[in-house]
DNA sequence: GAACAATTGTTGTCGTCAACAACAATCTTT
DNA sequence: AAAGATTGTTGTTGACGACAACAATTGTTC
């Protein structure tokens, strides 16, 4: 039972419990808690990360109602115009039965439309509306301002960085 | 109509699109795809990162069926014993209406006790059963064994790179 | 000390999301 | 032409965050 005040891999030592099971009455909440090994875990800094980013991403785009999701499946078919539905979940890594869903809500805002293919009748072409492509540029603006917020919050070159690590994963 | 090409923050220039409209038929899905603006997002890189970490980590735990919350929770326990559920959920930004959930299927797998708090009748302590503490150090030797993958997805020195940008989430 | 407000654990609902499975229409392969 | 694979669609399931309500208990205020 004292394997637990340094776990492996990283050699940061256990902080050390003022409690050992009293007074922890009129303590602060979640101040003087330790994590033990999980201080030491990618899995979970980033899992803390992607909420603080996207509650950002939500609150800055509330304006115009678009969602990080919604904001990916934009800007590739901007960017990829007569794209299939299968190619942008694939590219995105969302499943194809998730995707249908978001292009009727997109639909029905006059975001994009779903024209039918020439070479494959199973398949859509998808494409923005004009009125897509003027609303995307304004999307874009705001996507800028939240990335700002995430330079603010761990700095310029932190966030380089990080963009430099992660570069195989997009 | 041409903010869209290069996109503020980065000096990444968009992938020109090779495809108007036709000529996606026997293409490889998902190899061409231009992601426009989304490679300069910290949040698409974060999220694409976190489904990859997380289903490492389930995949690599999945003998012992321990994912990555119910780890979060054992080792803080194990950390801190005594804590309240309030104070787990606080410090690790879940909902005390969640945690309830989580704890009584560890419970029902005799990993941690509610112990009735001496101090405070409202709240219960909770600690980790003889079994639990000897089941969280077979899991710290399974969850070091992840964070070698992530080494090597990304990088020994990036991954520690990682966890210093992110230390202020933590 | 009694009344009132705050906290803790619990239960419940709602909406989002990933992971599947099944299906019809269509394309590809043999 | 027949068999198999692909595409879009619908549906279900389970995990998860957010929120509201509640009883029991504690803290605060008069």
């Amino acid at each position: 039972m004292s394997s637990q005040t340094v776990h492996p891999g990283t050699g940061i030592p256990a902080r050390r419990k003022q409690s050992a099971k009293g007074s922890q009455r009129h303590i602060d909440p979640g101040a003087e808690i330790g994590l033990d090994a999980l201080a030491g875990h990618a899995g979970y800094a980033v899992r803390r990360f992607q909420l603080w980013i996207f509650q950002d991403f939500i609150r800055t785009l509330a304006a115009v109602d678009i969602k990080p999701t919604q904001y990916s499946v934009l800007t590739v078919i901007g960017a990829n115009p007569g794209l299939s539905q299968m190619a942008v979940a694939k590219r995105l890594g969302i499943e194809r039965a998730r995707l249908v869903h978001l292009l009727d809500s997109l639909e029905r805002r006059r975001l994009v439309k779903r024209v039918q293919s020439a070479t494959d009748r199973r398949s859509h072409a998808l494409h923005l509306t004009a009125q897509g492509q003027e609303s995307l540029r304004k999307f874009k603006r705001l996507a800028a301002e939240h990335e700002r917020h995430v330079s603010d919050k761990i700095g310029k070159e932190n966030r380089e960085r990080l963009l430099q690590i992660l570069s195989c994963f997009t």
